[in-house]
RNA sequence: GGGCGCAUAGCUCAGCUGGGAGAGCACCUGCCUUACAAGCAGGGGGCCAUAGGUUCAAGUCCUAUUGCGCCCACCA
């Protein structure tokens, strides 16, 4: 890079090309190497069914933080990027926009013309989220870029289908299975959310056959056309003598028997139960013990079928309040209740789900869920934070048979086929020809694809080559971490943990780090109804990927939800701003005027505060290095903030300046070296983070050893500062005095370029310190505007002054004129100074405390103590001076 | 019904394994000081939800309570 770093920051101006260079570098891109150990994160796929959100980029801001700070650190990263095919979603929309542009239905278009739709769209958005991922700057590799529902994918899929099938895992059955009459498919159990909606109870009269009426609650009449039974418990002395009598369904007539279950609690509503086996997963249960006929009355659209007589073909809500009128008219309706009551929604579509009676494809979960929940207890997986543990580990011990069968078209389609002759089911990764029972040929495929989240399962090693045993396989299975919101754990990680162990043995991740959603700046969550969502490329032309990934990752924990402000994009986008001035300063100073950059020490002869900027760095270095083992990311980015705001900038560049200005060549040589220094590894430390404008900068530097990108530099090591002669302490002096002063002035009123004087009391400390490179002493008056007196001048005890810095600088009163003002400023210190010293004495005095706590914290006690007994004394005298002289 | 999270400065939130309360924004005062007004210097503002307990020492650990939020669950 030539020229100039330029003057304002603007990062739409050098982002995409950073990213640009990046991506041609091949350092995105991840090989197999023996000598480097290997670090895998596969990008959980975002849905194809549009535009990344908010929450994607949280989720990949934190994937791709990892990936480069592994990556710096020599490791053979490989960042999986791909999209998932998100069946019923995409189906959903693909069939919304062909209603809507051609006012056709997809049966219209037919199974084949709409897959052609539907690979189309993936084309159109599969793209745009891959421009969208490059625009945030993730630094995945895109030449292993995958999607669900390619051929290697595909061939996973059918492959683990039929390895489950062959071990019995996998079965066909009848059974109760979640309905959505809006998607007109069947769902698995975390596909259906549970909400309490406004209901009823309605309280119906089931007259006896011969006497012994039973009243039972429901709160979904229109399923009475499918009851077979009405049951109580065996013990409930009200209807024992009922057992094994008939009552008459009320209008229908049709004779149901009373039968005796513990299913039903004699506390509850009336503590009979009407019987539906074909319309409730309990009843069904009910129906299985007692071998009843399993009835169904509602259709797959939701709409009442010929048995409900002439509701038949009135939807199931319709029916409902109809049916009770029809049953209050007629004299059966007892009493009715308003309550809540539990419905289960559609996650897709909201529509109310109905279970019913249906043919689909199961997994048999329980031995399965066993590893998984095994790895998590003997820590193979490691949750972060702990607590989704217990979250992951409660699903899987409760775990039920996952329904895996889709009445959907889009999506991976069952390798199932049945024998139109013998009825044999045929499951085979690749088509049969002839039906190995009788030979025919006469095979029809399952017409049913698979659930999303059952090639999900597989990603960690469908990714790699499986079912082949690649070298990706072996050197990048099982991956690193896991980063994931905690809404999809059970979808997704406990599926995930599952499949890997048995298919690869192995489990597929060995930390899954978890994460909040992204919400308003109302606390709301964000969504297309609410129409509260903020779409990341906007926010990025607006302020710069870097900003929104800083302003993504500060001042949030693990696990909790994060607000998205732009009061907080904009304190990102300045911190950007502040390091991009910084790295002017540094590079203005580190060329001459033709622009041919200058000397600069090769090993620098260090001065106070070179010494304490570099301690400081490589304290931040070893702190944000354990904080990212740790994943405390915002910790991290928070102390990177503050050494480049805090220290680098406010302190370190103001200390440099007047060397930097000076004369002594070996200085300016030495200061030019501490500098570029420090802001190397600022860039280093902060690379992860902000990757275009450290990158940016980077390419500004003078280059030595260093690697031509940032990206492919060396995370910085920490250590080899030693800080003997207490550098660091003496400069915090300085610091402390130049703060006094400023403070005293600014109290004062002085006009900021009025120069005050000075005397340094004649203090053994302070004085040697602050003298003893003189170089402190002329930062604190330029620093603070002061002249300070010449030579060692005592300060009459009864002199007119003003104490600042530990009361070892004394400004004459005459400079401030304003003597109440430091008489009370005075007066307020000592009060301070004497509330401490009585609560360390007190301390002190404790024996529990001096003989508990560690020596360290003792001592410092101790010094604290003399310091302010010292200090105290000193104000005080000050004080005595001032009340005479007022 | 079970489980979990959150309650800290006006707002949004940090505070890791217990040792003198922090940031950003907002607010007040003064500054365009040749890196930066997207900035600089200074300042005000908090019984860290409540009540107990453990400890020499609690925002931090334990128990209970209150309020808000989330997850799970087969109450007809």
């Amino acid at each position: 890079m030539s020229g100039e770093l330029a003057k304002t920051y603007k990062p739409g101006d050098f982002e995409d090309r950073i990213y640009r260079t990046w991506e041609e570098s091949g350092s995105f891109h991840a090989e197999t190497d023996e000598r480097k150990r290997s670090f895998t994160i596969v990008m959980p796929p975002p849905n194809i069914t549009g535009r990344l959100h908010m929450g994607h980029a949280l989720d990949q801001t934190l994937q791709d933080v990892l990936a480069r700070w592994r990556r710096m650190q020599g490791r053979a990263v490989l960042w999986l990027p791909g999209t998932d095919h998100a069946s019923i979603a995409t189906e959903l929309k693909v069939a919304g926009e062909i209603r809507e542009k051609e006012g056709k239905s997809k049966e219209d278009l037919g199974r084949e013309e709409f897959l052609k739709r539907a690979w189309e769209w993936k084309g159109l958005y599969g793209g745009k989220i891959a421009e969208q991922m490059r625009k945030l700057g993730n630094s995945c590799d895109w030449r292993r870029e995958r999607f669900t529902m390619d051929e290697g994918c595909s061939r996973a899929v059918k492959e683990f289908f039929v390895r489950l099938y062959k071990k019995g895992y996998i079965y066909r059955g009848n059974r109760i299975i979640n309905w959505c009459p809006g998607c007109m498919t069947s769902l698995s159990d975390v596909e259906v959310e549970h909400e309490d909606v406004n209901g009823k109870y309605w309280y119906f009269r089931y007259l006896g056959v011969g006497g012994g009426d039973i009243v039972v609650a429901t709160s979904r009449p229109e399923t009475m056309f499918g009851d077979v039974a009405v049951a109580v418990h065996p013990d409930d002395v009200r209807y024992k003598r009922l057992i094994g009598a008939k009552v008459e369904l009320p209008v229908i007539g049709r004779e149901i028997p009373v039968i005796a279950d513990v299913y039903p609690d004699p506390d509850k509503g009336t503590g009979a139960v009407k019987i539906t086996p074909a319309h409730d997963a309990n009843d069904f249960a009910v129906g299985e013990r007692h071998n009843l006929e399993k009835i169904s009355c509602i259709g797959r659209d939701g709409k009442m079928n010929n048995l409900a007589g002439k509701y038949a073909g009135m939807d199931r809500f319709e029916c409902r309040k109809a049916w009770v009128r029809e049953l209050e008219d007629a004299g059966f309706l007892v009493k009715t209740e308003k309550r809540a009551i539990p419905a289960g929604t559609c996650y897709r579509c909201g529509a109310v789900v109905e279970p019913l009676l249906s043919d689909q494809w199961f997994v048999s979960m329980s031995e399965l869920a066993k590893p998984a929940a095994e790895a998590a207890r003997s820590r193979k997986i490691v949750h972060t934070p702990e607590r989704f543990e217990k979250v992951y580990l409660r699903w899987l011990d409760e775990i039920k048979d996952w329904c895996v069968s889709r009445q959907l078209w889009w999506g991976h389609r069952i390798p199932a086929y049945y024998c139109g002759v013998c009825g044999e089911i045929i499951v085979s990764a690749e088509e049969p020809d002839a039906c190995p029972a009788c030979g025919s040929a006469k095979l029809r495929q399952d017409e049913d694809v698979l659930d999303t989240w059952f090639s999900s399962a597989i990603w960690p090693f469908s990714t790699l080559g499986w079912p082949e045993e690649t070298a990706d396989l072996k050197y990048f299975y099982p991956t690193d971490v896991l980063v994931t919101g905690y809404d999809i754990i059970f979808f997704w990680v406990a599926r995930m943990a599952f499949s890997g162990l048995e298919v690869m043995k192995d489990v597929p991740f060995r930390h899954v780090y978890v994460h909040g959603l992204v919400r308003d700046a109302e606390g709301r969550k964000m969504s297309k109804s609410l129409g509260n969502g903020v779409d990341p490329l906007e926010i990025i032309n607006n302020y710069g990927a870097d900003a929104l990934r800083f302003t993504l990752l500060s001042g949030v924990t693990p696990g909790n939800d994060v607000r998205f402000q732009t009061e907080k994009l904009e304190a990102s986008r300045n911190f950007a701003n502040k390091l991009w001035n910084a790295s002017r300063f540094v590079i203005m100073n580190l060329k001459d005027e033709n622009g041919a950059f200058l000397p600069v020490a090769a090993a620098a002869r260090l001065r106070g505060e070179d010494v304490w900027i570099l301690s400081k760095a490589d304290e931040t270095v070893r702190e944000i290095t354990a904080n990212m083992e740790a994943f405390e990311l915002s910790l991290a980015a928070r102390k990177i903030y503050e050494l480049t705001w805090n220290e680098y900038c406010d302190w370190y560049i103001e200390f440099v300046k007047s060397r930097l200005y000076g004369t002594d060549e070996e200085d300016k040589q030495s200061a030019r070296h501490v500098l570029l220094r420090v802001l190397r590894d600022i860039l280093r430390l902060l690379h992860p983070f902000m990757p275009y404008i450290t990158e940016e900068i980077w390419s500004f530097l003078p280059r030595g050893e260093e690697e031509a990108l940032l990206i492919n530099e060396s995370w910085p090591a920490g250590g080899g500062i030693s800080d003997d002669g207490g550098a660091a302490r003496k400069i915090e002096l300085a610091m402390e005095a130049i703060r006094g002063i400023r403070n005293l002035r600014a109290e004062a009123g002085t006009a900021p370029s009025k120069k005050l004087r000075a005397v340094i009391l004649a203090a053994p400390g302070a004085r040697r310190d602050l003298e003893a490179e003189s170089e402190h002493l002329k930062n604190v008056a330029r620093l603070s505007e002061i002249v300070f007196a010449s030579g060692r001048e005592e300060i009459p005890e009864d002199a007119m002054s003003a104490v600042v810095a530990g009361a070892e600088i004394f400004i004459p009163m005459d400079e401030l004129l304003d003597y109440e003002a430091e008489f009370e400023r005075l007066s307020r210190e000592r009060q301070r100074l004497e509330s401490e010293t009585a609560r360390i004495s007190a301390k002190l005095s404790n024996a529990g405390f001096t003989g508990n706590a560690p020596e360290a914290v003792v001592a410092a006690e101790r010094e604290k103590l003399l310091k302010y007994e010292d200090m105290l004394a000193k104000v005080t005298a000050r004080l005595g001076a001032l009340a005479d002289k007022r």
